[in-house]
DNA sequence: GTTATACATATCATCCTACAACTTAAAACC
DNA sequence: GGTTTTAAGTTGTAGGATGATATGTATAAC
């Protein structure tokens, strides 16, 4: 009855592996909303591991909010839309697809979050968005120092806005797509190089410095499609004149 | 040395309480990125639980990125910007300034999908967007059902976007909002009723129908800032000519 | 026959001990 | 001095024992 965990990639925990096995089944439709998981017991015989990696699998999917666990009774599985948490699994980010929804999910967060950035940041803000923008253009490009400036210089816009979750958002989104490049480049070792464009960058801050919601955005907006580009993904968002408009 | 965990408002179990503490003191900066937790074992006497129940309260911190463990050697606490999974707390909800940056987000995220979606839609995503609005002015109002139905009507908008992130990010930006009004009521019952204004969905989904980005997007900016101000939140984002060009 | 109580069962929650795997550093050895 | 061995400390996993909670069932009282 033993059933064999497949060990995705790098060897990842117990508990984890059975977390995500549990967390596929219920995201396939294979355990409907509102039925019941099965008891510690049966899942620790079905996957020939302990009760209390078991216990951990599901202290996992009940932090995430997909199953709710009640003494007495079992844990349930919960509706999609009542999760707690956001979270993207590593294996989701080496679909090349999925750094296209990536990006474009980006651009409607960033280019936006320049705009309100243009209007609410203060001195503070515009000389931690300068220092990152200046290790930017320091550092030997290609390297990734280069990268942790990029994304730096990012979050601290995001930081500008005032909102902290804007800022969370847009630091997850840009982390996600840090490491799907990272994936990428694994697999096509010619992407070695990833160019950062600093003219692009410059024009975002110059807007920021201007207080000018509308040239951020743009300046925002040019500079994520120009990225998505450089990375080889083409986005679909060539929304009638918004983009035009600002050119 | 023991020390008392707090139990705040519902009895949580005791790996979520380990997890808030610890997650707390991270946040807060009393451990900086790159030092190491205490040992297993000193959490398990410092606040007098056993080791298993701290094993699951670092796998949780662990699942969301906060700390990396490693065999033999300890949990090392990571920087707060390569987190894997965005969660918010229950406690955090109930600030109320949260909503108003909430809504914030909501508006960014939505304004701009609605349009995607006026491009992307076919026939099924409008279905599906009509059946949860005619669920909306069929219930009556002021009933659980009708936000019920209110939040797929967005969903479903979400969905005909065609990226599936976006529909996550939106999908969990209102469920937390839904819980974030499901608070406030508590503590101020003279706010049960949850007025819904159906004309501004109406008009939102005629853009859509219409296959008209420019307008599913006004409507939908008008509609969020209308909804934040019947929950008593002003959005400050009257950002120049953006909203007054539409109307 | 119906209701109430007590009991038995099933399940999760927590605690405990023990051992395996891994890391580090000191100690022993050549 | 340099290398190997040993020891201690830490996380990972296993498995059992006990408490808490929910549910069904049988018995007793009315």
């Amino acid at each position: 009855m033993k059933q064999r965990l497949a060990a995705i990639g790098t060897v990842e925990a117990l508990p984890h592996r059975v977390a995500a096995f549990l967390s596929r089944e219920i995201e396939s439709g294979d355990l409907n909303p509102g039925s019941l998981l099965p008891t510690e017991q049966q899942l620790s015989e079905k996957f020939g591991v302990s009760r209390n990696v078991v216990r951990e699998a599901i202290a996992q999917l009940r932090a995430d909010g997909m199953v709710e666990a009640r003494q007495g009774i079992g844990s349930f599985v919960l509706a999609p839309e009542q999760r707690a948490a956001i979270r993207i699994d590593r294996e989701a980010l080496k679909d090349g697809q999925n750094m296209e929804r990536l990006f474009e999910l980006r651009c409607i967060l960033e280019a936006e979050s320049a705009a309100l950035a243009a209007e609410r940041r203060d001195q503070d803000h515009l000389d931690a968005i300068k220092a990152a923008l200046d290790r930017m253009s320091g550092e030997e490009r290609w390297e990734d120092g280069s990268i942790d400036a990029d994304l730096l210089f990012h979050r601290e816009i995001a930081r500008a806005t005032g909102n902290s979750y804007i800022h969370t958002f847009i630091s997850f989104v840009c982390e996600q797509i840090r490491r799907s490049i990272y994936y990428a480049r694994q697999t096509n070792p010619l992407h070695d190089l990833v160019e950062i464009n600093v003219g692009e960058h410059v024009r975002i801050y110059e807007a920021l410095v201007a207080g000018d919601p509308a040239a951020a955005e743009v300046a925002m907006r040019a500079h994520i499609i120009g990225a998505a580009n450089r990375v080889g993904v083409k986005l679909p968002l060539s929304r009638g004149g918004r983009l035009s408009e600002g050119k």
